[in-house]
DNA sequence: TTCATGTATGTTAGTGTTCACTAACTTTGT
DNA sequence: ACAAAGTTAGTGAACACTAACATACATGAA
């Protein structure tokens, strides 16, 4: 499934409606507008405004994976690579807030199941990297044995996305990169041993 | 602006409708079947959609205000107190999850500043009274003392809202209260000194 | 070089469906 | 008699999507 140079930026269109305005805010005749052509020119690119999604959700996971595999191989010490990784994450959506929606989206959504199964893939991509370098913390002593991995992971996921969530309803005002290295150092602190 | 009966009833309904389907899933009509009456007959109890949505958050709000009042002044220990009203939030959303949109509904919602405003109110109130026992058991020194008491209630609070999320997600199939307390009690040992 | 043909990407002008909401009337209980 | 709470039968607006047609450009044979 590779994505055209046009559908890509059909898609980066979405992503802002979305960020910008919610989830109602992504009509094809807004669309299209943004696009600067008409509604029916979308469909010579998508079959359906879910195809547009799912495939935004699709692209968006791939990339994610990739970025922090890559991330991970350039950092073998456990605790100083889940920082690079939040650090990555935070720069990524700081350069593209159009793909925020696909952080927050889950759990209210639900307007089609492929959307619903294409953001949860999103959070398992990323919880499978984290748990990850938490076990392997565990392992070398780097990180608390007091609980379990997983567990470790939902603190440090929940910390992340609830900064996420702060991020974007402020409108975005704040330096997230910035904020969020306190925040996960913190968190990491407290599960160093 | 107190609630009348009927008006409680569909509230009621509308949070189902809405936390079993999605927002996309909240239409007159719907709302009006699932009463057992016309949509016309909506517009006899409330002059319009959005002000079923604000009510209900207002009612929501002042709701949660009080509940965790009163367990703070059940729960002198500051300790013992945080877990108390993450318990007592999970009794509440186990017994009425209708109301579990208005925990997600942020971030992607904003159709319209009544709603963001009724949905940014319920996170500040459940803020202030955790960060007021954070506060006190680091003056006390039962808590860390290493981070700002803002941080740590942002940790808590994360680990709180992704654990919601995940209820929902799974479609509330597995006992919310009893993983919650061991969620809510790892972050609280985190941060224990 | 010329020109036919194909493909990609647009346009106009609609379709039927669903939406939130309303006017006018009816029933029910006090 | 009156008010509260329901009904029927609609409204215009917005929605996702489509059929038919138009244009631009690349390829390659005459």
């Amino acid at each position: 499934m590779d994505i055209k140079p046009r559908q890509l930026e059909i898609i980066e269109a979405a992503g802002q409606l979305v960020t910008e305005d919610g989830f109602a805010a992504l009509t094809t005749k807004r669309l299209a507008e943004r696009m600067h052509f008409t509604e029916a020119a979308l469909y010579r690119h998508f079959k359906s405004k879910e195809e547009i999604l799912v495939t935004m959700l699709h692209h968006l996971a791939a990339n994610m994976d990739e970025r922090l595999a890559r991330v991970a191989e350039e950092h073998p010490d456990p605790m100083e690579r889940v920082g690079a990784m939040f650090d990555s994450q935070f720069a990524f959506f700081q350069k593209h807030p159009q793909y925020l929606m696909a952080i927050f989206a889950t759990g209210m959504l639900e307007a089609s199941h492929g959307i619903d199964a294409g953001i949860e893939r999103i959070m398992v991509v990323k919880r499978r990297h984290l748990l990850n370098a938490i076990k392997e913390g565990q392992r070398s002593g780097a990180f608390t044995s007091d609980h379990p991995a997983d567990t470790l992971a939902h603190i440090i996921m929940g910390t992340f996305r609830l900064h996420m969530l702060q991020w974007r309803m402020s409108g975005r005002s704040f330096d997230v990169r910035k904020k969020g290295k306190a925040l996960i150092g913190a968190a990491l602190d407290l599960i160093t041993n």
